[in-house]
DNA sequence: GCCGGTGATACCGCACGGATATCGGTCGAG
DNA sequence: CTCGACCGATATCCGTGCGGTATCACCGGC
């Protein structure tokens, strides 16, 4: 049939467009590739006439994603992860000893992240677990391309899609204020209350591409330095409850009961057949 | 560095593997990928030294799995699914009409289906929609590899792992009998009774590689076939309520109240950003 | 107008993927 | 015990395709 070619569309195609798509220039993809830019105008060439659809917009002056391209990227970006999880995985079934990883946010819930470890550390057949601490919001990824085998999340905050989760705490959100705040004594607040506040703004937190959104709060990237800017009084934030034991002197909490409930989960690759992953759930569900 | 060879698996590679997994003979999966013996084995061979992984156990008589290949079987697999599915999407995406397609088993819930089309189709930016008729368990490898961007699933007969669901609908099982038959006039029966019916063997269905488990039941594939083998006196199913529009005088159904209930769902693949889906779901959750 | 910048084209060389021929080891038949 | 069938590995050759260099064509701007 027409356009009949072989439709095996090859990695390496895809991490070029990948390049491209991100840069949205070809020199610099090349130069990123490790790469000349001719061999790879052809190559997103080829990829296009083999897909029979057009990717790019191309003028001299700039390079668009058409919006078949930007749905490639997305894919294309799944895809490359599903391989490289493929490789990662494989090569950590092969390992002396496998042990698995555990993917949690930075400071948080170590209370019930202790207590999970020392269960399934007691449990027969159990292997030794690395703990991969990380910012919020990547986990999601590092449980796609393979960096993590299992991880902790908390909704609503981190995005649960496309993985099996088991829910194993429900919390209230406190918000956190310097001691001295004249609302830290205060047995209750608003949403609204704590929204409006214009002494202390919330902080942002950086998104998933690393970039902040726009605002006016202080930028923060972990528990740490959060709670250092609330004790020198530049900040307030809503936190789980249980984040109280990274709380100092310095620091007041005040419920705040409307505020959505944090849901701590576990979460795996769906296709997760490990033995240690299923031990871990299970031993965390019982907790 | 020791071993530093360039990381990037191919999806070629992949193929290959997949296709000696799933033989386990070099030269069957040769003939099956159109090419001769001896590269086919230098591929693996050249996977197996840049994972620095043994796959497979060779012994002249033998080709067996080993632990990491077969988590190798598993993870490529969901890899060239991925790889397939960026492909169909972007086709998709720049196809003329976009459409969308709904996979949904053939047969089963047609009154909740084509309230669901109607539904949608009266709401503004409404795009055609495509029904894919599938047999049971296929869906989810529909979704996976791009070929459906949107199905029904009936839980807990149909896994959810790894995608997105919104409930739609939850209802009792009954048992379906031959008319005449002597329990065919009970308000209602337990599992138990059920499952102990001598006479009448509950049918089985195909698993996901398409074989049939072992026991002794007639073996059906879809709902026409089982309402036949019930018509005719030759076994009987338990299947949800909304069935009953397939039913004729030759049936009698009992409910069967300890039964598992069965929830109808609509599913998509997790980074889903294509309105039509998010339209037809929004649409559907309002039913 | 010229110049800087960008993507496309032309052409070349080599590495890698695939084919054929053959080897080596193992199991089963007699 | 020997021979033959079977199967994967090795050796070797060839052609394609990928990447590199040089250059072109096009657009915008000071």
């Amino acid at each position: 049939m027409g356009a009949g070619y072989d439709a095996a569309v090859e990695t390496r195609e895809l991490r070029y467009f990948v390049a491209v798509a991100e840069e949205l220039h070809f020199g610099r993809a090349a130069q990123r590739l490790a790469m000349a830019q001719p061999p790879l105008s052809r190559a997103i060439q080829q990829l296009e006439r083999r897909l029979g659809v057009v990717l790019l917009h191309r003028t001299a002056r700039a390079v668009a994603l058409t919006e078949a391209g930007s749905v490639l990227l997305r894919e294309a970006r799944a895809a490359l992860d599903a391989v490289e999880a493929a490789e990662r995985r494989t090569r950590r079934a092969a390992a002396e000893r496998p042990g698995v990883v555990l993917a949690t946010k930075a400071g948080a819930s170590s209370e019930l992240l202790s207590k999970l470890l020392d269960a399934y550390a007691a449990e027969p057949g159990a292997v030794a677990v690395e703990v991969m601490l990380c910012g919020p919001g990547e986990q999601e990824g590092l449980l796609r391309d393979g960096r993590a085998d299992v991880a902790l999340l908390h909704r609503p905050f981190d995005t649960t899609a496309g993985l099996d989760t088991e829910d194993l705490h429900t919390e209230q959100q406190v918000v956190v204020l310097p001691a001295g705040h004249p609302l830290a004594n205060r047995p209750e607040l608003s949403m609204a209350e704590v929204t409006t506040l214009t002494d202390l703004p919330l902080p942002r937190w950086p998104r998933r591409d690393g970039r902040y959104p726009d605002g006016s709060g202080p930028q923060v990237r972990d528990h740490t330095q959060l709670f250092q800017l609330i004790a020198l009084g530049r900040a307030c934030a809503l936190v789980p409850e249980s984040l109280r034991a990274n709380l100092r002197d310095a620091h007041a909490r005040v419920p705040v009961p409307d505020a959505p409930a944090v849901t701590t989960v576990i979460a795996w690759p769906p296709h997760s057949r490990s033995q240690a992953v299923a031990d871990l759930v299970r031993t965390a569900t019982r907790l």
